[in-house]
DNA sequence: CAAGAAGTCAAATGATAACTTGAATAGAGT
DNA sequence: ACTCTATTCAAGTTATCATTTGACTTCTTG
């Protein structure tokens, strides 16, 4: 009855289907990817120039995550348009990101040579941004490049890409406490902030996770639409999206 | 400052190094060791005639496992014993297989190949169940083998291996509402029980999830240890697991 | 210390994977 | 119809994977 023949083949196709999907993200360019499409829809240049692979071998990349039913394209004359199949594909991605953070002790050193020593770069939950932030305390800087700010955001959060970081500092009194945030927990964009920002002399700490988590876990966010909207968690959709929320809080 | 050759290197190595987490799952067999040890530890025998596999592969296979940080091996005498090596590994798995369910079109027809014709196998959320349970309105039979039974199973739940099925079915009165439940979503013993009860008359469905998604959303469990216990959510450890949570209500 | 049991290792196999290169589509603009 | 652009396809190479087989290690027990 166990591991009777009997259904063994079926199981073994069944779970074979179920580790396709893994299959899918086991490769370090499939799950750039993935982490880029995070923000928002991309063509697949703008993909091939952000994994720094040629735009065939994206081509065929995106084409593994799309017959795994990772990702769902969309037409539009010549370009062709690759986003996420859904906030579950999302979901995905960050468990595995805890729990290769947790359990890969590889992660961690790869992660320092990658985003610079962190010492001095201090780290914030988002549970505890989200206080400080309805109490008005801090000054959220969205650091990835403007057009995903324009795509949605922290409610409240500026807009300061790195290379204009420098000249938007006069805006803020010396006292202001900084609150930097980018795509993940592993984008470089919101050390390389923090670390401009003390070495001016300002206070500042980063997000531990990054905009999608945020948004994902009901936290007030302002997305780009018909006209711009403010939403809470309160006014979010339907479901209160409990997922995401331990990835935030830890 | 994007694709900037500088961290390219650096970047490439992370995200293959978080990829590799899911390299480990890409394989079917090893998803089926990693269901089949959500359900406790177990030493390499007994996972390789779960599987259907040799021991020597299957020692292969849970080596991999274990590199990639998903399992942790005790060693006991001349036996090891493999088991998750957290609760996030079980979680990163129930996320990995709502993926597939939800978008992977193939698994709903491998699974009705598995399972058997589901008509007339009516599904019953954990949300649902926890309600009909509170009320005492309900008969819930753990259908597992009884060994994961005694390890911890659903506080209330009788022990009702296939085998021992028929025997069992005279104590309970022929009104009854039956509830079966095994070691997830897609495991067949429950669908079997549910097919076995309805042919005799009876009324019953199966829980859509199994034992370990109902644990880890708090819910309440009876557990083996030192002293048997009951834990419910109360009770439970300290974080209330919301994580597991969505794959429990849908 | 010999014999047995439980796992692991090593080598060999056929099958997949990743990337490159160059050619092929398929819309859009002229 | 020509041409440009964005993307995909096809073929070929090298590397990695899954499995089998048989030998090996390491504990336990007589």
């Amino acid at each position: 009855m166990e591991g009777s023949p009997a259904g063994r083949d079926a199981k073994d196709a069944l779970f074979a289907a179920l580790a396709s999907v893994a299959k899918a993200l086991g490769n370090g360019h499939r799950t750039e990817i993935v982490d880029v499409l995070a923000q928002g829809e991309r063509q697949v240049e703008e993909i091939a120039g952000e994994i720094g692979q040629s735009v065939a071998n994206t081509s065929q990349h995106l084409q593994r995550l799309t017959h795994a039913g990772l990702l769902r394209p969309r037409r539009q004359g010549t370009r062709v348009f690759y986003r996420l199949a859904s906030e579950r594909v999302a979901e995905l991605w960050s468990a595995l990101r805890d729990v290769a953070t947790e359990h890969v002790a590889e992660v961690e050193v790869l992660a320092a040579a990658y985003l610079g020593s962190r010492d001095g770069v201090e780290q914030l939950s988002a549970a505890e941004l989200a206080e400080r932030l309805s109490e008005g305390r801090v000054v959220v800087l969205d650091v990835r490049p403007s057009r995903e700010y324009e795509a949605g955001h922290i409610a409240g959060a500026e807009s300061a890409p790195l290379s204009e970081l420098p000249e938007l500092l006069d805006r803020f009194p010396a006292t202001a406490e900084f609150v930097a945030y980018c795509r993940g927990p592993y984008c470089v964009y919101a050390d390389q902030a923090v670390r401009l920002l003390r070495a001016r002399g300002r206070t500042a700490r980063r997000l531990s996770t990054g905009f999608p988590e945020w948004r994902r876990a009901g936290l007030p966010v302002s997305l780009a639409g018909p006209a711009e909207r403010t939403e809470t968690a309160a006014t979010a959709a339907a479901p209160p999206l409990t997922a995401a929320q331990r990835a935030d809080t830890r």
